[in-house]
DNA sequence: ACTGATACTTTGCGCTTCTACACATCGGCA
DNA sequence: TGCCGATGTGTAGAAGCGCAAAGTATCAGT
């Protein structure tokens, strides 16, 4: 089991987007698929989560409803707006490039640039 | 030519450490090393370049040394200590680990998880 | 009655990055 | 001679983000 790897900024939103992209879901569910997914590597606490859901809110990313969750509980359900889904169209690309980027330096030899 | 794409949080350091393993620089070669090598998709401003290289000097994982460049010119050069090595390894291998994870989610079919 | 899972919220802390400066030397060009 | 760009290091302020922690509430199982 790999331990779990901090988030570095910027990722969360993207990967939130992604979810919410799939389908409409609450948030408690959100982290769970990211969790269930990644196989524990990506653990999103609620501090995190909640935060990012209102700000992606705010932004206009996406929308929120009340709604009975399969438990039979209250639940908010978050639905991608047209501008999230432009939205997450772009930073899917720019998370391309840049891990295309970053492995690439990674993956140096000790012979260095030539 | 790609536009940038702003670092997220910790992958500056990664970088910089993996630069300064194929062996000794100043703070300015590395920021064009960076540029160069990701064709422009990595572009470190200098606010965040020597920041980073002192926060990093200061947990240990770099040594500085003043020596002449090669135009003539002091510069600050800096070397991997061991237990830069070693955090180089750990951070990169955390970076597989992550980059996999998001590359699985975002790569997601609208289908959902099976 | 108690525990654990579900589900949302908020506050405060700490860290990092970015923009924008400031300072200094050197080479080239008009 | 005067100016500008490249080289090279550095600081200050602002803004953003993730995390720990605590609080609230309902429900199922023991």
């Amino acid at each position: 089991m790999p331990p779990k790897s901090d988030l570095p900024q910027g990722t969360l939103d993207v990967l939130i987007l992604k979810i919410v992209a799939l389908g409409p879901v609450h948030g408690y569910a959100i982290a769970q698929r990211l969790q269930q997914i990644s196989r524990d590597v990506v653990q999103v606490p609620q501090g995190s989560l909640y935060p990012a859901l209102h700000r992606l809110e705010n932004r206009g990313l996406l929308t929120a409803d009340w709604k009975e969750s399969e438990t039979g509980r209250e639940a908010k359900f978050y639905s991608l707006t047209s501008k999230g889904r432009k939205h997450l169209e772009a930073e899917t690309e720019d998370w391309r490039r840049l891990a295309e980027a970053v492995s690439l330096i990674l993956g140096l030899a000790e012979g260095g640039v030539r």
